[in-house]
RNA sequence: CUCCCUAUAGCUCAAGGGUAGAGCAAUUGGCCGUAGCCCGAUGUAUGCAGGUUCGAGUCCUGCUAGGGAGACCA
């Protein structure tokens, strides 16, 4: 039962867009047994695809032995402009039950309740110390709100994400692509915090409404969250980007590698007998390749994602009532 | 605190004091066992309060919001 290192190096390392570095992940894994990572999350909005993928690398991690922190990042996502206080506390209440809905068995942390103490704000200052204006814009650039006319409070940003992951005590932290500057930016302070971490980065979902383009709740049909109802989330796959073969910047393979997958031991393709009948897959690989060949019609398999994602998503609802 | 710029459709922008338009987005029709691409159709708007004028998006005043600037040289 129990899992060797490098198998559990590999559920790590599965669907990961990359590890900074794999060699100081398999040292952790050879020399702690429970590791501490985390993920945060700016609690504003509901959960939606973007954060499931997270959530599924978590998931992994806990099965390679993990111990799993959830940051509700109420101070960033006010930093970051998504709301007035108020609001964020409703979504942080909003969040917890999501969290508790999915059943991830996790520690929650709320950022309030501990980035006021006194040590946190001076490893914020010894790192504000060490870094540029440039810098902390540049790792701002896919994260911040209006960007173009940023604030001093988005520029803070970054450096209490840092500080977050030392007062968390993290081996690693987790988190999509574009959480990679900020977390370069962590990894080469370690000298002025005395803490080291791994940074673990997957990749990011292409909008459904094509490349190119931006997932985000403004943008009808864009993306699909937990809130949104069978009729919804139908309506929105079926208007989706997906082009015949094409396996790159594919929305919809892309939920069924980073999100469906993980989940089931194999699925099936439900299909007309006219177009060849149900087709059945026990790993990603195998249905890309049938896609890639002309062999699976997008339709098909939009109707597939549609309802595995349902199955996904119907038990969070119905817990969160 | 003082000065300057900006404010028009969901977004980006256009309209010499005289009928507020375009592109993109959205919705929709065609193509097509999905979507997209391509082709066609369809909406919605002058930040707020006053004033000048026959007539104001346009000129004037105040307000609000966003942006920029303010040693010396001048």
């Amino acid at each position: 039962m129990a899992m060797s290192v490098e198998e559990r190096f590999e559920l790590i390392k599965r669907n990961t867009e990359e590890i900074v570095t794999e060699e100081e992940l398999r040292n952790l894994l050879k020399t702690k047994k429970n590791p501490r990572v985390y993920c945060g999350y700016e609690p504003s909005g509901p959960l939606h695809l973007g954060h499931f993928v997270t959530i599924t690398k978590l998931m992994d991690l806990q099965k390679a032995g993990f111990q799993i922190v959830i940051l509700l990042a109420d101070i960033h996502a006010l930093l970051n402009r998504k709301g007035q206080e108020e609001q964020i506390k409703k979504e942080v209440e909003n969040w917890k039950k999501t969290i508790k809905a999915i059943g991830i068995k996790t520690e929650i942390a709320i950022g309030s309740d501990f980035e006021f103490s006194k040590e946190y704000q001076l490893d914020v200052m010894r790192l504000a110390q060490d870094s540029t204006i440039n810098r902390g814009l540049r790792s701002m650039q896919e994260i911040a709100r209006d960007v173009e006319n940023a604030t001093i409070s988005q520029l803070w940003y970054p450096l209490m994400q840092v500080v977050d992951i030392k007062h968390l005590k993290l081996d690693v932290a987790l988190g999509g692509l574009e959480q990679r500057k900020i977390h370069m930016i962590g990894r080469e302070m370690k000298k002025t915090l005395n803490h080291g971490f791994i940074a673990l980065h997957t990749p990011l979902i292409t909008s459904l409404k094509g490349p190119g383009q931006k997932m985000s709740k403004s943008i009808p049909g864009s993306g699909i969250s937990v809130t949104d109802s069978l009729d919804e989330i139908k309506k929105t796959i079926k208007g989706a980007y997906c082009p015949e073969k094409e396996i790159k910047e594919n929305p919809i393979l892309q939920i069924l590698r980073l999100i469906i997958f993980p989940r089931f031991e194999k699925i099936e393709i439900k299909r007309q007998e006219k177009f060849g009948g149900n087709l059945n897959f026990s790993n990603y690989e195998s249905l890309e390749k049938t896609y890639a060949s002309g062999k699976l019609h997008p339709l098909d398999l939009k109707n597939c994602v549609t309802d595995y994602l349902w199955k996904v998503i119907e038990p969070i609802r119905k817990n969160w009532k």
